[in-house]
DNA sequence: TTGCAAAATGTTATGTTATAACATATTATT
DNA sequence: AATAATATGTTATAACATAACATTTTGCAA
C-alpha cells in the first residue's frame, strides 16, 4: 500500500523532472495528501489534512495552487460535480487517458475511474462532433450506486 | 418568441395540475425568467434578473428553493460543472429524456440540450452498468467550443 | 559568488455558491 | 372557522473559490 503510494510519488516526480515541472515538497505532500486518502477530498479537506500528516501548516489557498499546478501536470483530476479532486488512478502505469470517466457512488462517495472502450469512445465523441460542436479534453462524470452499496441495500 | 416562452409557461401549469404538484406564481415566474434568458444562469442571477423583470424581490435563498421545486418537476436543470440552472429545452414537447445531454461551449457559454442516439446511450449505459454500477439518472455535461465559436476563431 | 529574474509560497481580503434555522404567510382540508 | 401542510420571508453562516500583494526560494547569467 504505502509501496504503491511511494511508487506513485517517485513516478511523478521522474515525469515532471523529464518535462520541465517542478514538483516541489509542498505539491508532492499535497499529492501524497490525495494518494493517501483514496477518495475524493475538497480544498479544505485537503488543506486540514496536510497539517495533520505532516505538521506543517498549508492555507486553503496555497491548496488551489498546488491542485493547478497537480491537474495541469495530470496528476490529479476536478470531480466538477463535487467539487473535489482526487490522484488519478493511472500515475504509475503507463496509460494515457485523455477523456477521463468517474463513476460516482451517491452513497458511499467512492469514485472508480474507469476507462469505456475505445470504440464507444470514438462513437460517442463522433456524434457529439457530427453536431459540429468540437469536444475539449473534458471528463464524464456519472453518478450511481456502487455494485458494494447495492448489495448492501437489497440483501437476500 | 414570447408564444414559445407562453406556451411553456402553459405546458408546464398543465403538466404540474395533471401531477399534483403546485406550479404557484413566484416558481412560474422564475421558470420564466430562465425561459426568457435563454441561457444558463446562477441562482444569484436569477433572484437579480427576477427583481428587474418583476419589479418584486426574490432572495437568493427562494430562488433555491424555487429551482429546487423546478428541477423535481423536470422542468429546469442544473449544469454541476458551472452551477448554473436553465430551462429544459423540451418543456414545450411531449419528449420525455431520462438523461439529459449538454454541450457546454467554453467561449460563448451557450448550452445546447442535445439527444444522443438511444442506441449509442444504451451501449454506454450497458458498459457501465457492466462493472456492476447502477447509473442514477444523471446527466452528461460536455465541454467544448460551439461551431460558431469555432468558425470565428479560425476563419477562411 | 553575487545579483537578478522568475517561480513558488505566504497572507489577507473578498467574491461566489449553497444551506440551516426559524418566522410568517398562504393554501387545502376538516 | 380551525388546523395542518405547504410555501415564502429573513437572517445567519457554511463551503467553495479567486484577487491582490508581500515574501521566500530557486535557477541562471554575469
Amino acid at each position: 500500500m504505502t509501496d504503491k503510494i511511494d511508487s506513485s510519488l517517485q513516478k511523478a516526480q521522474t515525469e515532471c523532472m523529464r518535462t520541465g515541472l517542478r514538483l516541489t515538497d509542498k505539491r508532492s505532500k499535497v499529492l501524497k495528501t490525495l494518494l493517501q486518502a483514496g477518495k475524493p477530498l475538497s480544498a479544505y479537506d485537503i488543506a486540514d489534512q496536510f497539517k495533520v500528516s505532516f505538521s506543517e501548516s498549508l492555507s486553503a489557498m496555497s491548496a488551489y495552487r498546488m491542485l493547478d499546478f497537480l491537474m495541469q501536470a495530470g496528476l490529479v483530476h476536478k470531480l466538477e460535480t463535487s467539487n473535489q479532486y482526487l490522484a488519478c488512478s493511472h500515475i504509475s502505469c503507463e496509460h494515457k487517458h485523455e477523456l477521463p470517466q468517474f463513476l460516482i457512488c451517491d452513497q458511499c462517495h467512492t469514485v472508480q475511474e474507469i476507462g469505456l472502450g475505445t470504440h464507444l469512445l470514438k462513437e460517442l465523441k463522433d456524434s457529439i462532433e457530427n453536431t459540429g460542436f468540437t469536444l475539449s479534453s473534458q471528463q464524464l462524470e456519472l453518478h450511481g450506486i456502487c455494485a458494494k452499496c447495492r448489495a448492501d441495500l437489497s440483501p437476500q
